[in-house]
DNA sequence: CGTCACCTACCGATCTACAGGTAGGTGTGC
DNA sequence: GCACACCTACCTGTAGATCGGTAGGTGACG
């Protein structure tokens, strides 16, 4: 049980570097303030992660663990688990924040977590069109194919939580997102 | 023209900050990168915009000047301008890039520009919403209301920025991005 | 059973590198 | 001769990282 116990401290880290990065990005945050927040020094820290790079790098890894195992099935998402996703999203501004943080920074040059959005993405893309294609075939109510659909499915989702991140009163994240859902499904509301 | 010399030389001052934001964000822009592209030091750079913080103020206002003067008309824009604008940026990988970066960075607590971006984007929506009232009316062929419409368009469009951003190749922005409006058009392409 | 070798989990001091900002100039042109 | 457009010289703060410890534990062997 000692082995855990370091095991725990580095979760324990991680969960406070998420927080970090939420609240000042990758470029912002300290090894300092990760550290203030677990009880250790900056010294500590960097015991557990050699370099503020290698913290990052954990943090991502530990993103993508959790939704390419939690949220995925064997054959992927259902058109309403992503309804549910955004819903599950919107009670977790902190994580949004974070990953829509690091995504803002990432698109500069040489930003550590360039490559993982990179690659993420065309993953996310690929996922969203056979998703789309599961449900709706080689063409969509609205005329799109699956390849089509996808890219915008995927901004639709990160375009909205900047709105609401930015006036969470503003924007029905949910909402709009199920708006959105109807309208590749075709289906006029009221 | 000595009072333009000095409007120059802070025009030229702005395009350098544009382009070092775009590289390495807002936190990661040095005063002294930005002077030196310009050929002043850092404290000549002091000498046009007091702090740092004024310098991005600045930045922030010019591209608020643009986009109510330029591509805007009295009456707002047509639903066919929007998607030259899309084109036009995707040819301008650079600005995109400053304000994408600077949107991420922006839903970090206390960052500079983070009431400009709030501000913006409900302006934008009401934009948007006015665009599209204009062009369909109270309900679009997609069944939505030209507001509850106004926060897709404008997702649609940030999303796809970053996912062009990071992999231009991957991503056809405004091959996109009219497959989006033809969603809200509710026509049927082919 | 004790002690020697070695590992883990840290901390303090310190180095290096900038970063933003201030104070007080100097030169040039009107 | 004075205002503007800068520069040199600094100061202060902070960040990431290295170095060299220390304290506690574990295991092996004589």
């Amino acid at each position: 049980m000692v082995r855990t116990r370091s095991e725990e401290r580095r979760a324990e880290i991680l969960r406070a570097a998420l927080e970090v990065i939420a609240e000042r990005g990758y470029r912002g945050a300290t090894l300092g303030s990760v550290a203030e927040r677990v009880g250790l020094t900056q010294q500590g820290l960097l015991h557990y992660f050699p370099t503020k790079e290698a913290l990052l790098v954990a943090v991502l890894e530990e993103r993508d663990r959790w939704d390419t195992s939690g949220g995925r099935d064997r054959e992927g998402w259902r058109l309403d688990l992503l309804d549910s996703l955004v819903e599950y999203n919107a009670m977790r501004p902190g994580i949004v924040q974070t990953f829509s943080a690091l995504l803002g920074e990432s698109v500069t040059d040489g930003h550590p977590a360039r490559e993982f959005f990179t690659e993420r993405y065309a993953q996310v893309r690929a996922s969203m069109a056979d998703v789309l294609r599961l449900e709706f075939g080689e063409r969509l109510p609205g005329g799109l194919t699956p390849e089509r659909a996808a890219p915008l499915l995927t901004a639709v989702m990160d375009g909205l939580q900047y709105q609401w991140l930015l006036d969470p009163a503003a924007v029905d994240m949910p909402g709009a997102f199920r708006d959105f859902l109807r309208l590749l499904r075709g289906d006029a509301e009221e």
